[in-house]
DNA sequence: CACAAAAATGTGCTCGAACACACTAATTTT
DNA sequence: AAAATTAGTGTGTTCGAGCACATTTTTGTG
């Protein structure tokens, strides 16, 4: 039973002592080129992996991260985000790590850059962000990397330096997903993406997903579809959807770009028209039981709860086992019908 | 900023020293009921837990773990489990852990006995063991429980009392997903089971998938659909399924219970029939060929490589942190088209 | 050559849990 | 009542990495 190989052994191999073969692993110099070779020999024979467990315990700091993300009562989307920060907790219970959720309202910007204000005075060890706001997320991100404090961002793309990671879902490609779908189960004709658009918080997501969706059907070539887009807002969205399939009796397939799935199923259950298609987001009960019902063929799931879960899971890597952060984690695609919708939700 | 309590601040606030508190942790005896009594009052008050780090520290026993599966050269469903195993290894690297694999053949129970037999000699902590033979497999479970080896199984189930742990999925519900999607697709016809027999290795397995998927359409009732099931054999498979499409016009949909649908695919794709959906299992290369092709609709995810990595992910976190193991860890039924492969793959 | 400054190297302590062992106090035995 | 036994308690060491500090060796300069 050969036991792993420690400093101390290295350092007897190569005739000196823990403190200069320590010295060399972190290239703190002062070291002879003597010294320096004979280490260097022996860590080129063997293959040092340092005891992480022993590197740790010295470090009894509690790490403190906080979850900046929408209030769930508002936009329920965000529901499965809890219980992933449950799980995280659960897990990481072990350590020293002291997790904690600060909600904003998605609608509004000025309660996230309050939050943001909040969480930056506690200045905790990092930050995992849903940056929904463009821009504030930005002045936010540069503002805690200013304190020093590490910031990831889960859910939505951020392009800047300072994000260490992100951890979400390629939303082009997942508009392709979609349409290889309608292209399997709808019939000839017309096709709808449907946005819903609130104050246009999400508008480069649906964007990103109705150009994968046009994407798919533009390199496929002769499609046997004719696709418009429509845009519709909270308020008077039943009349205006309604009107639309008045005027469009051809329709065969709904693409929603958001999680609203279920209230364009909604209406189309009581118009009893069985042969549209409707491909929606996210695992909302309300989109699950239109999904049991039928009336929705396929959801796909953006899967919130693993993105926090893995967010967490990096900056726990991170902080406990030094490991270092990838630059962007993207979660699969994962299509759910009926049947299988259950493994993704518990 | 408060640390986490230490079996030292306990005995500070019990008035008694850190040998005593690790008695009573421990339940090693040798304590006053007063001190007892103490202890118990200071840890009603606080919420301790051991530092997973420190305790770990002490033990530097290296964790062996084989794993036991079917050579990937003999069915290259078991391809992906090496990326498993090499994924685990990766991460765990840092820990004591010495992961190794063995292959048997899957056509010969022999070899699945001698392996085992010799992985048994090895004595290592863990097996991480792929079922195929029941009974056989069975007798090994009983050898290595007798020797106090760790057993966890994956991919097939097995009722045994000794098994601590299986992860893989349910057939069952993934016959019903696979229906699902059949009846999503399929247009108004005849429907195929088709079971690729090799050996009656995987009978089990393969008739769960069809109860399953029969399940879902005489739930369903009235369905659009007859359903028949064609046993094929290695050695004629092809002549005898061409004959049973010529004797079959109607056919609309196949569903291949293993992961041998690209054989399938093969030859509809020779007869130009465009109407007939195929819903296999198992990311290929040669199903992904045709899934791209179009002429396979959807392919079911098994996730032999996460199968294996949750399998050695769970064994790790027993042995290193002391973590009870789950009986069971049912995967995800993953649905997958074209445009979502890839992240399925890696 | 002396002697200071700088460079190189080694020593020893820390983290928290676990446990061996030493030690004291209480109890029983002779 | 002294000795022996046992119950109860505390102390000290270990694990491996990391780092502060002490110590030794080398180098440079008058």
């Amino acid at each position: 039973m050969d036991k792993k190989l420690t400093i101390k052994d290295i350092a007897q191999l190569a005739g000196v002592s823990k403190g200069t073969v320590d010295r060399v692993l972190h290239k703190r110099g002062k070291v002879s080129q003597k010294a320096l070779d004979s280490i260097n020999a022996v860590l080129e024979q063997i293959d040092y992996e340092p005891n992480l467990i022993a590197r740790n315990l010295k470090n009894n700091k509690i790490y403190s991260i906080c979850v900046v993300l929408p209030n769930p009562e508002s936009d329920s989307y965000w529901q499965p985000c809890i219980k992933g920060i449950e799980q995280a907790k659960k897990e990481f219970k072990a350590f020293n790590l002291s997790i904690s959720s600060y909600y904003f309202d998605p609608e509004d910007t000025e309660s996230f850059i309050a939050v943001n204000k909040n969480v930056l005075s506690l200045a905790p060890d990092a930050v995992l962000l849903a940056p929904l706001f463009y821009k504030e997320a930005l002045e936010a991100v540069e503002k805690y990397t200013e304190q020093d404090i590490l910031v990831n961002t889960f859910n939505n793309q951020l392009e800047s330096e300072e994000i260490r990671n992100f951890v979400g879902q390629d939303l082009h490609q997942s508009g392709r997903v979609a349409a290889k779908l309608i292209d399997s189960i709808a019939q000839k004709g017309q096709i709808a993406i449907v946005h819903f658009d609130e104050k246009f918080k999400n508008a480069v997501h649906m964007q990103e997903k109705e150009k994968g969706f046009r994407n798919y059907f533009s390199q496929k070539g002769n499609s046997d579809y004719e696709i418009t887009t429509l845009k519709l807002k909270r308020k008077n969205y039943e009349t205006k959807f309604e009107d639309f399939l008045k005027e469009n009796g051809n329709l065969k397939g709904i693409f929603i770009t958001t999680s609203k799935a279920y209230q364009i199923a909604e209406i189309i259950e009581k118009t009893k028209k069985d042969d549209i298609s409707l491909i929606g987001y996210d695992l909302l009960d309300k989109n699950i039981a239109f999904l049991n019902l039928g009336t929705i063929d396929f959801l796909i799931n953006q899967n919130p709860k693993q993105q926090v879960y893995l967010g967490l899971s990096f900056l726990v890597d991170h902080f406990i086992f030094g490991k270092e952060i990838n630059h962007s984690a993207l979660l699969p695609i994962d299509i759910v019908n009926s049947e299988n919708a259950s493994y993704y939700m518990e």
